[in-house]
DNA sequence: CTACAGATTGGAAACGTTCCACATCTCTGA
DNA sequence: TCAGAGATGTGGAACGTTTCCAATCTGTAG
């Protein structure tokens, strides 16, 4: 059994080796100096006693807890498992920490507002907000007490630093893909912008794009599962449509999922782009055409935009807009008309 | 910019709201009684300052986090980070929080005792290990400070408690499936037991499990790679063999994606089956045919578990061995020749 | 009006560290 | 031998809470 015993303090340690506390916290922050032979005595008692520092009362004391906030709206989906990941990395290297708080994954914002004040109360030094759904103003009131940076949507108030990716870039590469091989009536799935502030403007550009070139565009409104999936193919084959665009792999994978179920050929009949290329549905084994985002660059610049603002300097770039590359996979081809 | 002006105390709230700092404490705390006029006058302060609790000060005193730290070994894989969203997901419902601390990703049993040492200077109440390849010796000593749980892989030590999937089951029913399609001559990838301790045990169930049925059996030691794939499928087209077992569906997908540069149909020429129903690879759109873990419920039981250690009860079963089940797909089909 | 119980409030100690001011020790060079 | 400088060690205040105990207030019954 598990005996809760009180963990021995630097002044068990001082009293075992015959100093006072002083020297053991000289001893374990590294500051000051203390002669070897006495170090030697500190660090052999605080082994005796199996004494670990305690970062809740350095913390208490120094006014610093090293600690970063990480606001994320769902962390179950590869998006955000990855950018944590990455930030979690690439903070570790500045010597920081990072915690995070999730949304309810309901989108209440009443929700999302009292996990950003859990992490005003662990005293994080800084604030990363991942969530497509938090609006601005709901941060900037944090971002007035805390250096905060948005990662993963653009965010063109001027007290939020923000890195993201162009949405445009990518809406558009996809489309220009699409129209030189062929195609010129498209389907465009869309998402409800309450649900996703990232997904809106890609999709937006995709149609827009298309539309430019010439192409004849039709807005479905996604996502597609079992229920709509009949009717989504139906009028896709009734519109003579031969590509559909989705904001996102798993969009596209979910449609594939509903067109093999109804003998709809990828891309024999259809041609279907994706849009992320993170986690595990970028496999060539599906090779599915998609927009591939450096999600891991998003966290790792995130962070690091945090960390000079932490330094007191400005990050050179306010609002840093990543670029992403197009991977061409056998989901798109010549429309066969 | 960001002002960096020390944040409001429950001392400024006092003064402010013309009370002594005991009343404050006991507005926040929610202990003790407090007239409701005054109550008010201190909320009413606190809201016109921003005040917010300190949580480093109250654990502090209170000798409570309320955080427990999981040990992950890399997070960045579905496994891992479905593992921690159950986690997470639980513990809040518990009234805790969750602190991740994350291994180097190269396997140096070094990193991972630093990684838990900083859980235990963050003062974390208990401690949930979830790293395939961190040894029984390595946990034992925080196990005897610290409630102590190790999810997703067996562990019989007698003083740590274990949350798992029952490998042997898994991989005697994939082994059934295949024996059960005729197929009488199979390949095993295996991964060193240093790498992945869960993953030892589940092969090694579904070597026996088909020896037992009267397969023959070959082992391969993966993961089949680039450089691996050509050899591997020159042996498995030598040796005859009808189907291939994989470690984990990763490993199953990453030898589709092999076999399918090297024009091997599946399951024409060979079946394959995975290990795991985690994360994004599950798709029907692969049809993977594997054996579906419960992470989520490993990650709420193991949860459950060290709350019960932390309230003083010893949870029922001290090694819990959870069962997952089949899912036919479409890469495992009856040999053809 | 008085006494008493219960509700409410205030003051002080404690938590485990860091940091500051100060004391002491050791060594160097004149 | 002595002064002074630098290294080393000591003790106490401070950080922002909670908690305990004592003090005061309020209302009720005798």
């Amino acid at each position: 059994m598990v005996e809760r015993t009180r963990n021995p303090t630097i002044i068990d340690v001082a009293n075992r080796a015959g100093v006072s506390k002083s020297v053991v916290s000289r001893v374990f922050s590294g500051r000051g100096s203390v002669r070897e032979e006495t170090r030697q005595r500190v660090l052999i008692a605080a082994e005796q006693l199996g004494y670990v520092v305690n970062a809740v009362a350095r913390a208490m004391v120094a006014h610093r807890t090293y600690t970063v906030g990480a606001f994320v709206r769902d962390a179950s989906t590869a998006f955000y498992g990855s950018l944590l990941t990455a930030m979690q990395e690439r903070a570790a290297f500045h010597g920081y920490r990072v915690v995070t708080a999730t949304g309810s994954g309901r989108f209440a914002v009443a929700d999302e507002y009292r996990a950003l004040e859990t992490l005003m109360m662990l005293q994080v030094e800084a604030l990363i907000v991942c969530s497509g759904a938090l609006p601005a103003a709901q941060i900037v009131p944090f971002a007035k007490r805390l250096p905060t940076v948005v990662a993963g949507r653009p965010e063109t108030h001027e007290s939020i630093t923000s890195v993201f990716c162009d949405e445009e870039e990518g809406g558009a590469a996809l489309a220009d893909h699409l129209v030189d091989l062929g195609h010129r009536n498209v389907a465009v799935v869309t998402v409800a912008e309450s649900e996703s502030i990232t997904m809106a403007p890609r999709t937006a550009a995709m149609a827009r794009r298309l539309r430019q070139r010439g192409a004849r565009v039709m807005e479905i409104h996604g996502p597609i599962h079992d229920a709509e999936g009949r009717w989504a193919t139906e009028t896709l084959r009734r519109r003579e449509i031969t590509a559909v665009m989705a904001p996102s792999d798993r969009h596209a994978v979910a449609l594939m999922e509903q067109l093999q179920l109804r003998n709809v050929a990828v891309p024999g009949d259809l041609s279907v782009t994706g849009y992320d290329g993170i986690g595990d549905l970028a496999t060539p084994l599906i090779g599915l055409t998609h927009w591939r985002q450096p999600i891991d660059l998003i966290g790792s610049r995130a962070v690091d935009a945090v960390v000079r603002l932490l330094d007191g300097e400005t990050p050179p770039d306010h609002h840093q807009a990543l670029s992403g590359s197009l991977v061409v996979g056998r989901t798109t081809a010549p429309p066969s008309r």
